[in-house]
DNA sequence: CTGAAAGCGCTTACAG
DNA sequence: CTGAAAGCGCTTACAG
């Protein structure tokens, strides 16, 4: 009988393989190949055969046997919401992008989990802290207080904009109400006073917190907060069209506001197109600011003011205080208490705010 | 001496805790909890026994045990480069998210990495390719033919929008140079003639079969391919507004072409901040069309009319190839012929497109 | 400086 | 229907 053909070994090869290769023990190859600290123990031509014959078999140590052995996957999940209503989301992309630069800085893998609805898929989490990651960052979770009893303790989560603090945890937030504060502070300075806020969904603890920067820098100013100008929208360019579009309509030949700050940028964007729907030039017409900075405000004609957050740096920040958690906990006893890290907010000046109209605009009968 | 504070388990119950509970072997809990079809062979009393004995403990299969003893991860991973001269990458979003749902949708974890350059990161991809992942999706590769030996023969591969095929891989792609000739084709007929095409990088395959597609559909109608109109940029909202701006200076008080053919929603959106900054308008003075359809598409003013690419569907699709190379693979005699997937694009009619001024605009002089 | 052994938590044949 | 054993590929004490 011939000799059936060797099967190529579509396995990889091993550290039985390489040692085997170079005439040493699985566990010298280990040493070498990747442990860090003690590979000094090994003689330099021992070291220099177990590096060749690794080179030569292409050994890639295997990530599940070591995970295992380490108890430690070397692998951060981010759980998120990544489509709102149909949208894609821009805040988390440039979080995101911040974590994932970050986690490769730090030579950890991202596991990325997208959940359809929080409410609803918080139940999902605790099957995640398998082992499959060592720990979690949660982007804008909204949890109930059932949920997160639910959430394992072996597995430590650090949050960005969290509705509700998560015991144990890290909060990532940004001083929203400051932000919003300074906006409207300068809306006003810049010589408007009849300013319409289109919000995010009620409840959602940046959206008041967005109100309450607005209403506080009306009283700063003395300008009486008018009901009437409080728009209830959501964070979607959709939503924000709606509600200015339903808003405007409401009010046809009324007086038309001077500015319009909107809970984010999506909805801002979503007012400019209601405002190109009934003919209003932004911002000859009318003022629009946005919040949060992402990406799209850029690509705006005009392009959008806005209150940044920085939310590539926060979502690097979270990866950080992640790992932290992580090393704190395999050392001493463990830094487990809720802490929150506010960052600052920023304006950033665009076209789409100027000083108001000389004579004042009726909002236009369609 | 006290007894010692019992230590709470930080370290998650195993399936031996749970046999141990429930008194039955590790294995019989194994099969009850883990093992699909033959957890039939267990008892009914002690399957219940086990059930609860797993529900009281909080067990969670150990993802890395699993995945030794398996030799499967049920991890996908996904390689691109997301930020791309610090704009992130809206064509990445909406494929990802494809990929992301469909990933869900077959019980499979998400992995990414983020390359900075293929070029110069491609080194990196077989490191990937260590266990961790079960199969690699490449979203929008340049590969040189080394880097392509380079790759590991036991991870499959899927490529969406390679720039060559990968030998042994499945390449997902759209019918670019049709989907390009179709716009153009519907620009000359609303009355175009003058007709402006500002390209992608220069050799990326997508790039030369946009350009393909526009002059087949000048030939088509008979209008001379002008050189001075094929303007080089690139895939980014910067290039894309440089070449344009670029272009309209050397081209002050010649004749402005009627519309602008653009390689990507990107370029298009640079277009359109470029044209705004010498006062003219979309689509009075000239219209504007982009690539991709992006969610970017709908959110400039006025909205781009663009060639759509299904990217959302194409993500899921890589996925379902990837699952079905990862399976033949463990079935029978793998099918490892490249293979190659078109997906057809579609017009997308919005408002950056009308018909061309009735009297020919001149470039401003700034 | 180097190796033999045990163990990480699971699954997969193999016996009963 | 159920259990004891071996093995996935690595790391971490522990001996020499």
């Amino acid at each position: 009988m011939p000799r059936s053909r060797k099967k190529k070994p579509a396995r990889a090869a091993t550290l039985a393989d390489v040692g085997r290769a170079a005439g040493v023990s699985a566990m010298a190859a280990s040493v070498v190949l990747n442990g860090a600290r003690s590979s000094s123990r090994i003689a330099p031509g021992t070291r220099a055969r177990i590096l060749a014959a690794a080179a030569r078999l292409r050994y890639r140590p295997n990530a599940a046997a070591r995970a295992l052995a380490e108890r430690r996957m070397h692998t951060i999940g981010v759980a998120t919401v990544v489509d709102i209503g149909g949208a894609l989301n821009y805040y988390f992309l440039e979080v995101f992008n911040g974590i994932l630069e970050a986690a490769t800085r730090h030579r950890q893998n991202t596991s990325v989990f997208t959940l359809s609805d929080w409410e609803r898929d918080a139940a999902r989490l605790p099957g995640l802290c398998d082992g499959r990651i060592d720990g979690l960052i949660l982007i804008a979770p909204v949890l109930s207080a059932d949920a997160i009893r639910a959430l394992p303790d072996h597995t430590p989560f650090v949050a960005l904009h969290a509705n509700v603090p998560i015991p144990g945890s890290v909060n990532l937030e940004s001083d929203e109400a400051t932000g919003a504060f300074e906006m409207v502070r300068h809306l006003i300075s810049r010589g408007h006073r009849r300013i319409l806020h289109i919000t995010g969904k009620r409840g959602l603890l940046g959206a008041e917190r967005r109100i309450l920067g607005y209403k506080r820098a009306l009283a700063a100013a003395r300008i009486p907060f008018e009901p009437s100008l409080l728009v209830d929208a959501g964070y979607t360019v959709d939503e924000g069209r709606r509600a200015l579009h339903d808003w405007l309509e409401r009010a046809a030949g009324q007086l038309l506001p001077q500015a319009i700050f909107c809970g984010n940028d999506a909805s801002a964007i979503g007012s400019l197109e209601a405002l190109a729907e009934v003919g209003l030039r932004v911002p000859e017409d009318v003022s629009v600011a946005g919040f949060d900075d992402t990406l799209a405000a850029r690509t705006t004609v005009p392009q959008l003011t806005t209150v940044r957050q920085p939310l590539h740096a926060m979502g690097g920040r979270a990866v950080e205080a992640l790992l932290a958690r992580l090393h704190s906990r395999h050392g001493s006893g463990a830094s487990t208490a809720q802490e929150t890290i506010v960052f600052p907010t920023e304006l950033v000046w665009r076209a789409s705010v100027s000083t108001p109209a000389t004579t004042p605009r009726v909002v236009p009968t369609t």
